[in-house]
DNA sequence: TTCTATAGTTCGAAAAGCTTGAACAATTAA
DNA sequence: TTAATTGTTCAAGCTTTTCGAACTATAGAA
């Protein structure tokens, strides 16, 4: 649990943001997130290994969908969604208004 | 070159196309699309073997982001907008009218 | 028809990325 | 110090991406 790297605003990229979203379990962590504002990794619940998880985390952390603190032995994830709506306006907005099954 | 496979309105899934848009090659010929209405493969320039070019239109048809149609010996391509729009309200319009550099 | 050019696809191999369990590190609390 | 909790890292197996080369399909000229 070393520093956890985070892009800067300019260099979070509008590709790599979809990329990240573009995965089945990425998206519900994000609209997970867009409901409960934040949440631990461990309070994601789903059926992927917690390595998996951990990966996941990271490429939305890395991509700069997501913001991560340490707090005590967990991490606190929340969406950088002024940032985002900054960079690419509506493009959030319309991915968590979505609705699916 | 057989059947062109399209899936149906229904079927389109928005982790499936977010993935397809998760591309640069792919969010670029996407864009190119938005301008010009129409485009044959061939007509895309860009830097990628062309047999790479030929999966990225594959992903983007069997995603439902694009609809190919044959043309002599061409294929023409061209967003599905509409459907696209009913789908997933406001997500094409943002990732088209987000400048990038 | 036959030859040639054009437009894309498919194949096989190399490189990169994903998923997983097992092992590890960091913090908390008993 | 010991144990429990949280999450990361590692290595292996699998899938995906990329490419050049070979292939198919169509169009047009001779």
């Amino acid at each position: 649990m070393k520093l956890l790297y985070h892009p800067e605003t300019a260099q979070i990229s509008l590709a790599g943001v979809l990329y990240a979203l573009g995965d089945p379990v990425r998206l519900q962590i994000v609209r997970q997130l867009g409901e409960a504002g934040a949440l631990t990794c461990n309070a994601f619940d789903c059926e992927v290994a917690k390595s998996t998880l951990s990966h996941h985390f990271k490429v939305l952390r890395e991509s700069g969908v997501i913001r991560s603190r340490k707090e005590g032995t967990q991490h606190v994830n929340s969406l950088r969604r002024q940032e985002l709506d900054t960079l690419f306006p509506g493009l959030l907005e319309a991915v968590l208004q979505i609705c699916t099954d």
